[in-house]
DNA sequence: CGTGTTTGACCCGCGC
DNA sequence: GCGCGGGTCAAACACG
């Protein structure tokens, strides 16, 4: 299919390639990218189940794991691990194991006790028994009761004890749909009335449900849920349901990038804004548009070749960019087959044990657990470089403004950005793709703040966000051994605005004492750093990137634990506050959050306990998964 | 033999 | 128009 397009697209542009042959191959290739799909998604599913097991969490989702189940229940290592025969099956096991003992048990003890009744005449021994009878009965009862109570509280516990990702998630993405006029009233959004949904790459098993009872209705749709596999239709759907559960699995919307050309071009695989879920299962996969798209750059340290983001990726290119003697590798996902999202794998000249993973595109397939983390921070910081300007977030308004941006996005770029990428430019200076950078890797130590002026990139500006501290050199083990925290500080000298994420707490914007007290700041700082939390507070998309990385990092200690034995010790808690966090429950405090339960996510540890642990449970070695 | 990678060739956008 | 450079393709190759 692909194939077929692009001959005609060569055709149509006047070149007449030899390629007879060729499509064959390349789609025989894809049918081979939907099996190694299925190998992926079967480690993927071990690494998951076991993850759920150890952090005792139950039942993670109950379509989720029904879904997955079905999926890895096509293979043998993958029923016996499966989350289907894990959770729900453990709990269809609870309920009949429980009741038949019971019951028996109480048969046969009435047995015992009637045996005598009828053998033994004697009116003594009778009301005796009798009584016995009685109060056997009313045990029976009471024990029926208890075992209906059992029941129900098993059954508020599978649905309470879902993920709290899952959770998170599920508001965030209701958030988005519910608010998009309040937090993204950009002109943009007059333009595309669609609205582009972030989902942090996980679907609520409500939202699932919905999903399932009202949009893949057709046959082959809901077959290929069943298989795990709905290709294509979240990036439809995204632009034209307005249900909360329809967001886009890890999109990064950059459909808003495409120029209008595009739509008028009649190119038929191109997916129209105004197509909905009424397209035939074809459709349903279709090739990425071929034109500009945003782009999400994460830096992080890595010994591999490439970072281990739960996808599957296969290589098909590789080149010397000029600037850089790293050959710059590209990679496609292969997860499904046809999805468009690609990504290039470049070290970084300064500094070889960095690595610079560009992403681009979305995600057309439910993304497995493993792979959300990366895709729903890339996804979080590609709605950022979307909606910059429409966070109407004044602290970076200002910044905002001094940018002609096309989109009115302009956190200007991180300075390290200047410091590391000027030897190799090419990675930034695609004048066609607005680029975001998520820089896992400079020690905090360095100041941020550096001069800026002379750093433009491109006609859209690069956009850097610093998750990284020095002392807290560890990040999602899938990602490699990069940083990351939940701290934040903002530095804004001289037009730059450079939000990180990197944990320096003692100063953070976040913390409420200094936010509201804000003895030690000039009025302009607290003003500033009182503005940009409340972006974040209201910025679905600040609120995606630091859920994202909250995510990633949490969903990276399961998912450590599960591959490595570990235990990790680090979770969110719903619903409790603890007070040796409150700069993060504050931080997180907004709308959105509060939206569900006591609307806070609360560390259960300080960060510094976190780190530690987290320290403990992710050296470098432990890191170097296979790569994808 | 199936599958993934390598690599040279090619396309195309952009700047001069 | 031309050259440069990024991005992509697909035959050839490597590997298990």
């Amino acid at each position: 299919m692909q194939v077929k397009l692009r001959r005609l697209l060569y055709i149509r542009g006047g070149l007449q390639r030899q390629k007879a042959k060729k499509g064959g191959t390349f789609i025989k290739k894809e049918g081979r990218r939907g099996d190694l799909g299925l190998s992926s998604m079967e480690v993927i599913l071990k690494r998951n189940v076991v993850v759920k097991e150890e952090r005792k969490v139950g039942c993670v989702g109950d379509e989720e794991n029904g879904k997955i189940g079905k999926f890895g229940g096509e293979t043998s290592t993958c029923g016996r691990h499966s989350s289907r025969s894990s959770s729900p099956s453990q709990r269809d096991s609870i309920d009949n194991r429980e009741v038949p003992t019971v019951i028996g048990s109480e048969r046969s003890f009435m047995d015992a006790s009637s045996r005598p009744s009828s053998s033994k005449p004697k009116n003594s021994v009778t009301i005796s028994q009798e009584k016995q009878l009685e109060s056997t009965k009313a045990e029976r009862c009471e024990v029926r009761k208890e075992n209906e109570r059992l029941k129900a509280f098993l059954a508020q516990t599978m649905k309470d004890s879902q993920s709290p990702q899952m959770h998170f998630f599920d508001i965030v993405q209701t958030y988005h749909v519910k608010k998009p006029d309040e937090t993204f009233s950009t002109p943009d959004d007059a333009e595309e009335p669609e609205l582009v949904s972030l989902s942090l790459g996980t679907i609520s098993s409500r939202n699932r449900k919905e999903e399932e009872a009202n949009i893949y209705s057709k046959g082959k749709e809901n077959e290929m849920i069943n298989e795990g596999l709905a290709l294509g239709l979240h990036c439809k759907l995204d632009g034209s349901s307005s249900g909360p559960g329809e967001a886009l699995l890890n999109s990064i919307p950059d459909d808003r990038f495409e120029e209008p050309k595009e739509a008028d071009a009649g190119e038929p695989w191109l997916p129209s804004k105004t197509v909905t879920s009424s397209a035939n299962a074809e459709d349903e996969v279709f090739p990425q548009p071929p034109l500009k798209r945003s782009r999400v750059s994460v830096r992080a340290r890595c010994d591999t070749p490439t970072m281990n983001d739960g996808c599957q990726w296969r290589k098909y290119g590789q080149k010397i960019a000029k600037g850089n003697p790293c050959p710059r590798a590209y990679y496609r996902c292969t997860v499904a087959p046809a999805c468009p999202v690609r990504k290039q794998v470049q070290r970084c000249a300064e500094d070889m044990s960095i690595l610079i993973t560009t992403y681009e595109g979305n995600h057309n397939h439910p993304l497995p657990m493993s792979a959300t983390a990366m895709a729903s921070t890339t996804s979080a910081a590609a709605s950022m470089l979307i909606s910059g300007s429409s966070t109407s977030c004044p602290a970076f308004g200002s910044v905002a403004s001094s940018s002609a941006n096309l989109h009115g996005f302009s956190l200007a770029a991180n300075s390290r950005l200047k410091q590391f990428y000027p030897p190799n430019p090419s990675m930034y200076s695609s004048s066609s793709h607005p680029t975001i950078t998520l820089d896992l890797t400079a020690p905090s130590s360095t100041p941020q703040y550096k001069s800026s002026s002379n750093f433009t990139y491109s006609k859209y500006p690069s956009t850097s966000l610093n998750f990284s501290s020095s002392e807290f050199n560890t990040m999602p083990a899938s990602w490699g051994n990069g940083n990351l925290s939940y701290g934040a500080q903002l530095y804004d000298k001289n037009c730059m605005g450079s939000l990180n994420l990197g944990r320096q707490t003692e100063d953070s914007f976040i913390n409420p004492s200094y936010m509201h007290k804000g003895t030690s700041q000039s009025p302009g700082q607290h003003f500033l750093t009182e503005t940009v939390a409340k972006a974040i507070t209201s910025d679905p998309s600040f609120q995606s990137a630091l859920a994202a990385a909250v995510t990633s990092y949490l969903g990276a200690q399961g998912g450590q634990g599960a591959g490595e034995g570990g235990s990790g010790q680090v979770g969110l808690k719903w619903g409790e506050q603890a007070a040796m966090a409150p700069a993060y429950t504050s931080a997180f405090a907004s709308p959105t959050y509060s939206s569900h339960q006591q609307g806070s996510v609360t560390f259960l540890q300080p960060p510094s306990a976190l780190l530690s642990s987290k320290s403990a449970s992710a050296s470098p070695v432990d890191n170097r998964e296979q790569i994808s």
